[in-house]
DNA sequence: TGACTCATGTCAGCATTCTGACATAGGTTC
DNA sequence: GAACCTATGTCAGAATGCTGACATGAGTCA
């Protein structure tokens, strides 16, 4: 496996373990979801609309952590097949808020189902305790990589 | 921001905060790899190198979380740019031993301490104790996903 | 009112990564 | 040796996501 230690600190780097994880959890999402025909973003989007109903495809675009162009052409996909359901005319604005069909829940109860399970697979080694450490880290991390460091 | 607690919890999944948590990271590293030309999987291959010099093509993808066809395809530019060097015929097998050139590594040297930067501001507001529980924790959730639950 | 700024939806083109496929090198088992 | 399995490098095509660009709607400010 051509692993001399040679002054690596790849596997030391919480930046490299990180990505690692991330990694992981992608493809375990990828590996249960390809069987229902549903991609990770395709997934994202329909549980975003069903824990919150009404949002733009800029927002669904932000909470997918895509652009907006991307998650636009994946809504005009999920309108086409009957998923979602979106007004011809903005009430306010531009933005138009975006509905789960029924279809759209459907397909996404099975979905959401295995995805659970995968998340409950990760964490199945951890206490509660590292839990709850793991998400204040883990959101102290967002904090400080988004924060601009303008204070000189 | 649309923001009705709706029985959300987005917010409290780790499997999302760790999805953001890496898209943050990403989006960082790439906005200061880009005035350096390079793109993450660029720097991830080079930084690769320079740490474990004679990594093969696959070895390459795995550690940078590709597909050994993705690597293939960055390998030969960086390859005909001059960043790296293989040999023209396998030593042993059908693995080529990559090594950086001098370019290469010079080039790396400023990507390197970018990227560094952004680690350093990732952890700033992270205890000695809590960096170590992510590590310990960020490792527990790959080694869970990668288990295969085969048994019944 | 008019100029400015910002967010949004959308179209087009490009970049990156992936899946599928094939041939080759080495090891294992009989 | 022969059959088999695995890992590797590589080519080709498809899928996915991104950047650039434009027009529109709403708020701000003079």
């Amino acid at each position: 496996m051509s692993q001399e230690g040679v002054g690596v600190d790849l596997e030391t780097s919480l930046g490299y373990l990180l990505k690692e994880a991330s990694s992981a959890l992608r493809a375990a999402m990828e590996e249960v979801l390809r069987p229902l025909g549903m991609s990770v973003t395709h997934y994202s989007c329909l549980e975003l609309l069903a824990q919150r109903p009404g949002l733009s495809n800029s927002e669904l675009a932000r909470g997918a952590f895509v652009t907006r162009q991307t998650m636009n052409v994946l809504l005009q996909t999920l309108e086409r097949d009957g998923y979602v359901t979106r007004p011809a005319k903005a009430p306010v604005g531009k933005a138009l808020p975006t509905r789960l069909t029924p279809r759209g829940r459907r397909s996404l109860e099975k979905a959401s189902t295995a995805v659970r399970s995968i998340e409950a697979k990760m964490l199945t080694r951890l206490t509660e305790t590292e839990q709850s450490d793991a998400s204040r880290i883990l959101q102290s991390m967002i904090h400080s990589l988004h924060r601009d460091n303008k204070d000189a």
